[in-house]
DNA sequence: AATGAATGAGTATTCATTCAT
DNA sequence: GATGAATGAATACTCATTCAT
């Protein structure tokens, strides 16, 4: 509460959240280390950064609360001070998560770009957000396995996802006016569409992996599947 | 091992496996009370259906041997008698999910049908699939947190999806021949992108829910999505 | 119940029972493999073989009913049709040890023999039973830690070992006459001294290893211990 | 982490370790009521306690967690939450044991004795250490009847054994330069030899007492056997 | 703010034994 | 005589959470 300096990093930290498939999310913990005791908001982030890891690969159930405290370096008993129980953690977890998501797909500008153009973007930017970072998809895979239980209580996360909506309903509009976008659209359908041809084959790499009997997450596998996946985006959405 | 009537029995029971979005399965456990005692693949059969029903609602880690033996009204040791293990009897259920689901896939017959409707009826099967039944989804998700690990055991899994692939492959030659199909589409590609677009809404329509806050498992808002899937699928391979 | 050849078989292995420190007892379970079905005596020996073999090398506790049936290559109920329970099993185990240790030692003909020369005979006759096998060590070490619970049900192994303590006792007088054995041995504590001279180094023979850091079972280490304690007991035993 | 008195007690509580042959060690347990709540060392050192008591009298497999948490009065978690694993557990209570054996031999000073004196002296301890306390011999039968597995992993029992045993070489030394020692007396073997003498009878005094009908634990047993150890012991060592 | 000891309900798995054929 | 299915009590170990400092 007294370094501004170090603040600052926190501030970083708790926005840049875990990336890299399933490995470390080489997150600024170790910086930590020199400074320490009484670190409020570090102290937080760290835990909330190791749990949205540790929630990811292990999933609610599988995640415990010993390891998270074990590797935010922190008393097992802070996670109760600043998260009051296990559920609300994971709560933190997946509103930051979703709050990352919406934050990142806001830069992409999308009303400066052709119709059509503007959509391969949003496929393109969908689908290598997945090839860096399958954190979100795992949160997802465990939140609906327990029927949204947890992400119903959440006052936040409601309707978050509407910019990127409003704004590919923008593109259909434009796209519709100079005759580049088909008729019959809807742009929460396309929305859910575009996640969902590349959400698939991420989510599902491994089962996917073991019945083609080869390693999906190649760069080949990827490249060969991202050029798939926007021809047929572009193609559906053509007029 | 006599009366062929009981066997009979017991090979539908086990044909049909558990059915039904996430609730009670509804198989004949109540049909076989009288008989029992002594009925090993009856017995084997109820933990199957059982257990293939835990594993989708709570997931791999959230299923419970207790649970299980409890609803099958087994003993609990009969669960190791039958399957030695947790994992191998999670194992037998994926191998029976898989086994379903390629021969139910089989029936099909698309080879009778006009390249376009028969990618249309292809499109339409998954979909339905899925809005009867999300067993299958709902063991992916718990497998592909995993890694797939167990999967990976499985000497029976590996391609056997092909059949259907197969299938596709030869709609595509057909309509490109036709002129009806569009070029450089790849049949597996294809194949994940139908199963995608139809799987994400589904695996997803509890979170999905939470942010559109609205009940996507309505009637209507099913058909709406099917309608856009169908029409989406039709125009990406379109010549 | 009809083929003497087999019983006659059949004796032979009940006779021989297991042997070699902790391997296979080699035992002619094999043979039977053509013959059995309602090969009563058969039935029985194999198991009594098999179940030595187990409660030696895993304890009363450790040994496993379902691994005795099965190594037995018998239904698991027969254990319980010929000998009524595990405890009982073992009992029988262990009575059956006494006996072959018994009829072993009777062999051995020590009033033939010059007194010292007889003493060396029986020391070098115990220290080589160990080396051929510890069956009975091990069995022996699980009674004595359940404070032979078992052996005190037993009407049959009471006393069972006095022929050779006579024997020893003949040994003393005569030695005793012709001045080459010393005076104030007691024929009990003797046998119990070489009993125990031998015992100690095979009882301990895994836990000394460690501590020696060195494989006590080398045929060289067997070697330097078997000429050290006939030395010791001459030594000791001499006027 | 205060209290320098508590650690005190707890210091000594945790030397003296368990005896009496198989009954209550009568450790301080009860002492500890009144403080107990955040004792780390004293709850630490009641589990060992009490767990080598279970050990020795049941055996590796035959002690139970729950008892032993039950009666050192923890909770069963705290066994794992100081040990690890019921394995670990075990595995300090065998090198607690050794270390109690080895610093209990180095109060003897042998090296101020006649070496026929010193030899006697180190019978008769050996011999009576065990008439007081049977654990460390029950927990060796244990260990050896699982070849050492457990011992095999200790980094701190390895030569554990060495002082005496070099000990026993200066004696030897003395005795054959001042001609009361025989020769050809190798310092290990003599060890071995004496403490097997001791041992077998102790390790065995159950079947001992079975097959000669007598209660061979009573002191005029006793007794009479450690005078027979000891005589025989001097003789098999003199010049 | 931070720590580490302590807890009770639970979790997969095992085991000797009995039942029905 | 022989078989394999079925059982209930237990066994080592785990987990989220709270207490005392």
């Amino acid at each position: 509460m007294t370094d501004p300096a170090r603040h600052a990093s926190v501030g970083i930290e708790a926005n840049r959240g875990p990336s890299a498939a399933g490995g470390d999310t080489g997150v600024t913990e170790a910086v930590q280390k020199t400074v320490r005791k009484r670190d409020s908001a570090g102290t937080r982030a760290r835990i909330l950064n190791v749990a949205t890891r540790e929630f990811a690969n292990r999933g609610y159930e599988g995640a415990r609360t010993d390891d998270i405290a074990d590797r935010a370096r922190i008393n097992k008993r802070m996670i109760y001070h600043y998260f009051s129980s296990k559920e609300l953690l994971y709560l933190a977890v997946l509103e930051a998560a979703y709050e990352r998501a919406r934050s990142a797909e806001q830069k992409l500008d999308l009303d400066t770009l052709e119709p059509i153009e503007a959509l391969t973007r949003f496929t393109e930017f969908t689908f290598d957000s997945f090839v860096r970072d399958r954190t979100f998809i795992n949160l997802l895979a465990t939140e609906n396995r327990q029927r949204a239980k947890v992400l119903k209580k959440s006052a936040r996360v409601n309707m978050m996802n509407s910019p990127v909506i409003d704004a590919i309903a923008r593109i259909i509009t434009r796209g519709h006016a100079e005759g580049t976008i088909r008729d019959g659209l809807d742009a929460r359908q396309l929305w859910v569409t575009i996640i969902g041809i590349c959400y698939f084959f991420f989510s599902n790499v491994y089962t996917l992996s073991v019945i083609f009997d080869a390693d999906m997450e190649s760069p080949e596998h990827i490249a060969e599947r991202r050029a798939h996946v926007v021809e047929f985006v572009v193609r559906g959405v053509k007029a």
